[in-house]
DNA sequence: TCTACATTTGAACAGGTATTCATATGTTGG
DNA sequence: CCAACATATGAATACCTGTTCAAATGTAGA
């Protein structure tokens, strides 16, 4: 029960719609996701995130660029290191919404 | 096993992020999203979604492909023409979840 | 300052994809 | 069956983007 159903079929702003579509175009890379997955819990630096995904510093860090710009995630840095975690709870009500979606079971019979 | 296992959040398999970036990215065109937008209250027919979005029956044809493919919309003919909307409300929710975050005021510092 | 480490940046390449146009398929009514 | 309409499909194109590599920037310690 966390989002309710307050009908938002009219979004309304044309404004709107388009940073919808960058934030779920940031989020539909599988990479980024994982990403974004591993940045939820408690913030993780750099390497860390590499390694454990076992990505190249380099690409994980284009990819965080793109996150922190929209605002995804933070970076704090602390030392040598800089670490990132998820700027707010919504991403992690979006993508728990969608989990709920993909495991939906496939009741209704398929119409073609 | 797969890669490593991240456990950060509820999500674990790989394939579930896959499907999970799947879903993102077909919301990640603007003009798709308008299109999901569109088919969230009742059923509409195409030619109706092209008009209302000032979009080609033929564009917006390939993009319903895509998103009945994904089971985010569903088809229904009705005589002649074919109306698509939404297969459930997970949808609405995700996009819901997605506009409280953008509605979110930056009230941390940027740190840079 | 010099060195080693951590992260960022830019350019370049490859693969993907949104759009358009032309054509095909399918449906209803005469 | 034929004509008119509604939607789907395939190919071609132009644009976008994820990845890699090399180099740069920044940081802490000796």
């Amino acid at each position: 029960m966390k989002a309710k159903p307050s009908s938002v079929v009219s979004i309304g702003s044309e404004d709107t719609i388009v940073q919808l579509a960058d934030l779920f175009r940031l989020m539909g890379d599988p990479t980024r996701l994982r990403i974004i997955l591993t940045c939820l819990g408690n913030p993780i630096k750099v390497g860390d995130i590499a390694e454990h995904l076992g990505l190249s510093s380099s690409l994980v860090s284009h990819h965080l660029r793109l996150l922190k710009a929209a605002r995804v995630l933070r970076s704090e840095r602390r030392g040598k290191q800089i670490f990132y975690s998820a700027l707010d709870d919504h991403i992690r009500c979006v993508i728990d919404d969608m989990v709920v979606h993909i495991g939906e079971p496939l009741d209704i019979e398929e119409g073609d």
